[in-house]
DNA sequence: TTCCATGCAAACCGTTTGCATCTGT
DNA sequence: ACAGATGCAAACGGTTTGCATGGAA
């Protein structure tokens, strides 16, 4: 159950170790509680709120602090990897991001999360820079509906 | 200077009664103050916070309270007239919407909002529902930069 | 050994809400 | 008239922060 394919999955060690690469090269350490929450949130399918994350991973680590969750989210989403989604209510969900560009699907019903991979935008940037005088910097481009599951 | 063409923009009067038709359409009542607050807004052209909205109609509207502010913008967003953006100390900034489907350019130093007309992302769309499980019911598409002005 | 990180709880602050009073329809 | 809207201020709740302690490099 704690190994449920349906809301775990395993954790990519490359994936892991090139974030611990990106957080190094930030300056910051590494230490126990930032790789317990990493871990945490790269096995997860769906976003999560830092409260919720941090119920998960107090059975395993009970000392970890809630601060801590919130602190370690906001080096990840500086690092890219991990994204914040709002929710109708104001509370932020997060999720792993891989180290690659990327656009998400969210399932507005269960909050599962599926990575698009590739730039799906990168010929339409070019049009949409011709027809502004914006100098556009980046993009963000999420796709909402229901996953397989929820779509039953 | 209230019109210098920099920081505000002529209300543009069919958008303005295609917003109260689809207040009423909701049920909900045109009072003076939504007047206000809908007007107020579209003569916006950056993203303004409800805070800073409210101070803005404070001087002609000394009685308008804050929470009408926050309550109209919500109304606003149902009814697609308006849209917000999270900024990254998670404040809300608001910006007016046209009723025409478009997407959004954000000045991420000014806060200047341009919309690009039409949807650039229909082709894709298509492309990406056959390379996914997902129902895909909406999406959301922001390019950031800077404007012309901060571009200097 | 030097900073940075952590945990806890208090502080913060944007947003929501209860309620008495108005007002659109 | 009556249901919905407003203004005010208090309450809410997600997020941040101060500080003493612990741990990475």
């Amino acid at each position: 159950m704690a190994d449920d394919q349906g809301v775990s999955r395993p954790v990519n060690a490359d994936d892991y170790a090139e974030v611990l690469r990106r957080m190094e090269a930030c300056g910051y350490r590494v230490t126990a509680q930032r790789r317990v929450v990493i871990a945490g949130l790269m096995r997860q399918r769906v976003a999560l709120t830092p409260r919720e994350l941090h119920a998960a991973l107090h059975q395993e680590h009970s000392s970890l602090g809630l601060a801590t969750v919130y602190r370690t989210l906001e080096n990840l989403e500086e690092v890219q990897a991990a994204a914040r989604f709002e929710q109708p209510n104001h509370e932020g969900k997060f999720v792993f991001c891989s180290p690659r560009h990327h656009h998400h699907m969210v399932c507005t019903r269960c909050s599962l999360v599926e990575e698009l991979e590739g730039c799906v935008l990168t010929p339409i940037e070019r049009a949409v820079r011709q027809r502004t005088t914006f100098q556009i910097n980046a993009h963000a481009l999420t796709f909402y509906g229901f996953c397989a599951a929820c779509r039953a």
